[in-house]
DNA sequence: CGTCTAATTGAGATGAATCAACAATCGTGG
DNA sequence: CCACGATTGTTGATTCATCTCAATTAGACG
């Protein structure tokens, strides 16, 4: 069953241990240059200096917001996985994304009181925290900023619309191979250039993501598995052969 | 087969008919207090009086924009109802959207070259249109302006991602209950307060916009119009029974 | 080690797809 | 205004992909 389990979790919602620290620390990050960080870093640096960056830390399983609540921060991933997700009635878990280094949490958050997900951490993370009061301000006086923000949630629309493609037309089997490249492509866009990484995912959050069951999930891995396509285990994904993969996934794939 | 048919419809593309107006008309369109007009025409008017809009009219089936091609114009639907769509490599078609009048019809098109879905007219249309340039140069000089864009882009991406949440998670009762409902609540915050309505859809785009094939729709609806909930004929769609299809709905419908 | 969570596997059920024939509706030209 | 062809919708029979239920194994971790 998608229900999540229910394990009982330190500090349940962002906001003990906030560490206010100066920007200097985002000179020596591999994220300055990717995404949210190049767009805004250096421009927050100068233009806004009264623009506080705090550190958080999370522990798998942590929530890190909540649907329908207030939003008071906005969160940016610099380590570790989480997700965005939906509960529909009847316990059932949609989820909508996953958040990687240099994600910014809920963009869309900027200007909008609350989001109608929630967001869950998979792995132990590292945030960059901004008051979202302030960051609106900020975003609201300088046009550049306004203009990469727009321009993240564009981006944001066009992988739900990828994401919608999938679930309508294609198969389970064409949705996990989609789903496992696509992970590549993205870690590699963020300097990670192999074909075997980091894989905290379990496969009921694969299937959560990708409208299947865990057990339909495990079956077509294993299939995968067999056909010596991809290896899984212990927290690696290996794909050992990306073009019958990508074949499978019915081309399309960068 | 989902494969559109291809009949051949006169002026393929965008094109003729250009007929430059005034903005005076825009003082009596009954959208000017909506979504786009709302945000923009007026500070159009008064801050980009060199931004021309333009007239154009579609007929059904024809195509306002192929995926991929560069994108020239923005175009706003003033009448009538066309669909975002994409097509798949084994010929099925996933319809992303309906715009209906006051939709922007590629709103993120105004910071990106080109889109990765086509659109097409479903009925005749009344379209306006700017040049692609000229807005943007507009939005990017006018701070107001690159906000609403940014809130427009973040209200299509809400909607995708309650559909996201539709076809990976809910029956096709739920899928098609919720989509008429979905219609009808659109519609009613333009302004058209009935439980009738104009329903342009053949059941074909029901399908592909909700992942199912039209002869399962077919049996869906009839199911609906056998037990008195709705009526659907002649392009006309009746909600006879709000509440009851709400509860098929799975609730949580405005 | 024992306990807990996650993954695998089998058997059987089922929702939706497919195939196919037919009926209804629409648009058009005679 | 009718008749015809094209498009759209209906219905039945059958198949298939995926789900459900359930039992078992494998890993992770104190």
């Amino acid at each position: 069953m998608p229900t999540p389990s229910k394990k009982s979790v330190p500090g349940d919602n962002l906001g003990e241990r906030e560490t206010p620290k100066p920007w200097g620390k985002c000179a020596v990050c591999s994220l300055r240059d990717y995404r949210f960080c190049a767009a805004f870093t250096r421009r927050i640096a100068k233009n806004a200096p009264g623009l506080i960056r705090t550190e958080r830390e999370a522990v798998p399983r942590q929530n890190l917001y909540r649907a329908r609540e207030a939003l008071r921060q906005m969160v940016l991933v610099r380590e570790g996985v989480a997700f965005r997700y939906v509960l529909v009635p009847d316990g059932q878990r949609q989820i909508l994304s996953f958040c990687l280094p240099g994600d910014f949490i809920a963009a869309s958050g900027t200007l909008r009181d609350s989001a109608h997900f929630s967001v869950q951490a998979l792995t132990p993370m590292q945030l960059c925290v901004f008051d979202k009061k302030d960051f609106v301000k900020f975003v609201e006086s300088d046009r550049e900023a306004m203009r990469a923000l727009a321009d993240i949630c564009i981006g944001e629309k066009e992988e739900c619309e990828a994401r919608i493609v999938d679930l309508g037309r294609r198969s389970s089997e064409e949705r996990i191979a989609r789903f496992m490249l696509d992970l590549m492509f993205q870690l590699q866009r963020r300097g990670i250039q192999h074909t075997s990484f980091q894989f905290p995912l379990r496969q009921q959050h694969i299937a959560d993501a990708l409208g299947l069951t865990q057990v339909h999930v495990s079956r077509v891995i294993g299939k995968f598995r067999r056909e010596g396509l991809i290896n899984l285990s212990r927290g690696t994904l290996d794909i050992i052969d990306v073009s019958a993969l990508r074949h499978i996934a019915g081309g399309q794939r960068d």
